[in-house]
DNA sequence: CATATGGCTCAAC
DNA sequence: TGTTGAGCCATAT
């Protein structure tokens, strides 16, 4: 029968990326989605962490695109994943930022394309 | 099926 | 540097 495309099959390839974070480094929640083949998702990518369920997936390796800890609903939740960052190496500043250039994760991708350009307006 | 949100992101101010 | 607005689209209700 033809293969019903189910939701969950995203879920699980973003959970693959963040699987393969290595320790002491990050990536964007952007970052993930292209890697993921989900470029220009960032956002289900936030969703895909926010009903993360299963164990074994270091969410706390992934951060905002201004490499900052975004809010979410439940409180206390930013302060355990930074503490789970620092304890890896990663320093934070002092407006609570870490440095993207030096922790980013930089798997192997040759030449893949970036995720198209908004359709701006006007200039 | 229609609305409302959201662990985002980029560009402009 | 921080703020604001608008785009994006899967989940939730």
């Amino acid at each position: 029968m033809g293969a019903v495309k189910l939701s969950g099959d995203n879920y699980d390839r973003i959970y693959a990326v963040v699987r393969r974070i290595p320790r002491g480094h990050v990536a964007t929640y952007g970052q993930i989605a292209d890697l993921a083949g989900l470029d220009g998702r960032a956002r289900q990518v936030g969703y895909a962490m926010r009903t993360l369920t299963i164990e074994g997936v270091p969410w706390h390796r992934v951060v905002n695109a201004r490499g900052q800890i975004s809010a979410r609903a439940e409180p206390g939740s930013d302060l355990i994943q930074r503490q789970l960052l620092e304890s890896e190496g990663v320093v934070f500043d002092a407006a609570d930022r870490l440095k993207l250039e030096d922790y980013r994760w930089r798997p192997k991708m040759d030449g893949r394309p970036r995720r198209r350009p908004r359709a701006q307006d006007s200039l």
